[in-house]
DNA sequence: CCAAAACATAACGTTAACGTAATGTTTTTA
DNA sequence: TAAAAACATTACGTTAACGTTATGTTTTGG
């Protein structure tokens, strides 16, 4: 249990699929595992610190292209100053985005109750008896 | 203009293009078009008025799978109550969807102002002098 | 040393409603 | 009658983040 692991240990470590590990690094979100000769990959330790930086930063709800804007700072800085405030925008846009689509949201409702009524108005008329 | 008609002359009458016909005619929203042969089809006036009639459809946000559920009463009920009826139960469900997708966004906004926050008063603490 | 794990790679599937080529055939018009 | 429209058919692309086969290779345990 040096740092060095293969795809598996890795996965149940940082509790994801080995597609996911797969996917993430032909993204670039992650380093590809080093491999001897044509075999099998093999991770580090940083790789599981960088998956589970992603989990959480997932749990923020940044989309994978967001995510990879930023978890490099979080492994340049160590302070985590820079990637926080770089996160903090990236949430500014969300609460931003998500105001939008509520207001878009509360719109339609409102067109919705509108139809509704028209509906319902339109077949009482038909149906008095 | 006896009600035969081509595709160019439906699809621009009804404001769609052929792809959208053949499209609609592909999943059953429309009776296909009648052809001689092997050739080309022809169209009525009655798939034109199920064309338009689908446009006001798609206006109340209705999907395709959900008109193809009510389309054929407005042809079969000429008082159009039934199809009325039939919508608008699939109205109330929208409403209600959507009331549920404004609550899950208010309860995500919530959430990211909590974290805006954190992070906030995270950064704050850090940065004095 | 051989069977069983573990691993690698490729590729399709998932949502909705068509847009957009690409290619070939039919109808119209001059 | 030949070029120009119009039409038909097929099939890939569009969003996000992997899940799920399917098939083949490598590593490990007894």
């Amino acid at each position: 249990m040096n740092g060095r692991m293969r795809i598996g240990e890795l996965t149940e470590r940082a509790g994801v699929t080995p597609r996911t590990v797969r996917y993430y690094e032909s993204i670039g979100l992650i380093p590809p595992g080093e491999r001897e000769g044509q075999g099998q990959h093999y991770y580090t330790e940083e790789t599981l610190a960088r998956l589970r930086k992603i989990d959480q930063l997932k749990k923020l709800r940044l989309g994978l292209d967001e995510i990879r804007d930023v978890i490099d700072l979080y492994f340049i800085d160590p302070s985590g100053v820079q990637a926080k405030q770089k996160v903090l925008v990236v949430l500014r846009q969300h609460l931003a985005e998500v105001d939008q689509k509520i207001r878009g949201y509360q719109q339609f409702r409102a067109e919705l109750e509108d139809h509704i009524e028209r509906f319902e108005r339109w077949l009482e008329e038909k149906k008095p008896r």
